[in-house]
RNA sequence: GCCCCCAUCGUCUAGUGGUCAGGACGCAGCCCUUUCAAGGCUGAAACACGGGUUCGAGUCCCGUUGGGGGCACCA
């Protein structure tokens, strides 16, 4: 069956990590039953709506590579400002079948028809009760220790005419009995009808509350499965009345569990990175961000212990039978780890690239086509030891930088002294000036050669020269530093080191 | 308070009545090794508790405990 599915943010902010999971399950889904994604902007609430977000929402899936089929994808949407940008004559039907707007105030009076039918209907009804008066009565029940539930005769004033500032409130029906419905994931779910609100479906400035809005949406749009977050599961109830009181046919539901913090709290701010785009500037890549995501909470099943996965062995194998009930918890820990493992499978050049940024931000500007070179030169020999991109520079900035020429104990290796060291640095930069050809290989073994000769382990030797090159204990491996660092550099740097040593005292 | 959901190593999980309860991250040790990594091998580490059902329960049922979510003219 081909799956049609949407995420359907809010423009309130950045999108949160825990978001991203519920996109990727539904783009998996889309994806692999070669059905249809896309985005619907559920900007109902006026109060909260943050110019900018829409925008910054795509940028997160653009740099995610979660691709769209339907909604805002075009470039004049992704460049809009705010929804109100929103160019609704594009909604001609190209996206596939999917018919917008994609924006929900853009689609008001959708939800004006659909609530005043439910009206005609029996299904809802007026109400003006101001939201101090709720408030009291919420708080008498409340005092009675009841769940407060609005109903129909809790109406303060029931001649709330059409024309007069009001809202419609969905009547639950019938009053007693339970709702039940099914869930992909948690099994058959069912509710009391008693503890279900009437809930307000169109607010008295004419815009609906997300109830309404995701069920007429939803339907008109051809969505197929609702897959959301768990802490929507207890309004599910009220949405699945709204689709029987329609006559519609209800979409295949699945809540998934929450994603929680390493506290077992809902993520927030203080675990670390939560939007997207924290992530990215840490250093994370998309692949390793989704191949975790959608370890959280799903796994292949039949015995299959694969860990690391492309995003087409996930479409490949995504099913919602292996998405688990049971909420989990951020391991900053794996993501890390599943970051390396994909650095190390991006091909050289593709890495070289990603790092630029990352370099410069750490002044480290790689900014003509000589450095670039050297930098893919020196990146398969860093991939295998960064975890995230961030962890480049301190192994490449005296590739690209002066360094401080180091001191005489950085030099003096174990077990050497004075003597033997400064007699070690001259042999290696009698061989240096000289030998041909200045390449990783060749070098490596001439240098173990000049170990044997001088009496000295690799390790003594080779410490020694990468202090004198680098001016750190720690680099990639030498000789290919050497050979990217170049034999003139190598040299200047290895005569620094000698005079320092000369002038140290005795 | 009421309603709903959840429960296997520290973490992510496999398991669908009979397994030495498997894998991965992390951790420890060993190997490899010019540093740091990566890689290889080995190890410690779990069925929350109590009742049932059954010849036999991690697997099914009930309860307890613990955790999470919801109870808006917010999504």
């Amino acid at each position: 069956m081909k799956a049609r599915t949407r995420f359907a943010p809010s423009p309130t902010g950045e999108l949160h990590i825990g978001g991203v999971r519920t996109a990727l399950f539904s783009w998996l889904l889309a994806r692999h039953t070669g059905g249809e994604f896309f985005i619907r902007i559920e900007d109902t609430d006026q109060d909260r709506y943050v110019p900018g977000a829409t925008r910054r929402i795509l940028e997160a899936f653009d740099w995610l590579g979660l691709t769209l089929d339907g909604g805002p994808d075009h470039e004049e949407l992704r460049s809009m400002k705010t929804n109100e940008d929103y160019p609704g004559a594009l909604d001609d039907g190209e996206y596939r079948g999917v018919p917008g707007p994609f924006v929900q105030s853009h689609r008001l009076h959708l939800y004006k028809q659909w609530a005043e039918w439910l009206v005609e209907h029996g299904y809802a009804y007026r109400a003006n009760e101001t939201p101090e008066e709720l408030a009291r009565m919420r708080e008498e029940a409340q005092a009675r220790k009841q769940t407060f539930v609005f109903r129909e005769e809790m109406r303060l004033r029931t001649d709330v005419r059409p024309d007069e500032p009001h809202v419609i409130r969905m009547r639950v029906l019938p009053r007693e009995g339970r709702t039940e419905f099914d869930d992909l994931i948690r099994g058959r779910l069912s509710f009391d009808n008693s503890q279900i609100d009437d809930q307000v479906l169109l607010k008295a400035d004419g815009f609906p509350t997300y109830h309404l809005a995701v069920v007429v949406d939803d339907h008109l749009q051809g969505v197929t499965h609702v897959l959301r977050g768990d802490d929507w599961l207890s309004s599910a109830p009220k949405h699945v009345l709204l689709y029987r009181y329609f006559g519609w046919q209800e979409p295949k539901w699945a809540h998934l569990p929450n994603v929680l913090g390493t506290d077992g709290k809902k993520l927030s701010k203080r675990h670390g990175a939560q939007s997207v785009f924290e992530f990215r500037d840490q250093g994370y890549i998309p692949e390793a961000l989704i191949n975790f995501l959608a370890l959280l909470g799903w796994a292949p099943g039949g015995g299959d212990e694969q860990n690391v996965f492309t995003i087409e062995e996930l479409i490949a194998r995504f099913s919602i039978e292996g998405i688990g009930s049971s909420p989990a918890i951020f391991d900053y820990n794996k993501l890390d780890w599943l970051n390396g493992v994909h650095i190390r499978r991006l091909s050289d050049e593709d890495l070289a690239r990603r790092l630029v940024p990352f370099l410069e931000r750490a002044g480290i500007p790689i900014d003509t086509a000589e450095r670039f070179e050297k930098l893919l030169r020196i990146t398969p020999h860093i991939k295998e030891r960064i975890k995230k991109l961030t962890d480049a520079a301190p192994f490449v900035d005296f590739i690209f930088g002066e360094i401080e020429t180091p001191p005489p104990e950085a030099l003096i290796g174990p077990k050497m002294d004075r003597e033997s060291a400064i007699g070690a640095l001259q042999a290696t930069i009698k061989l240096v000036r000289a030998f041909e050809p200045f390449e990783d290989q060749p070098l490596e073994q001439a240098m173990r050669q000049l170990c044997a000769d001088l009496g000295l382990k690799p390790t003594q030797l080779f410490s020694l020269v990468r202090n004198a090159v680098s001016g750190k204990s720690v680099t990639p491996p030498l000789f290919a530093t050497m050979a990217v660092l170049g034999r003139g550099t190598c040299l200047v740097r290895l005569e620094r080191a000698l005079d320092r040593l000369l002038r140290a005292e005795s």
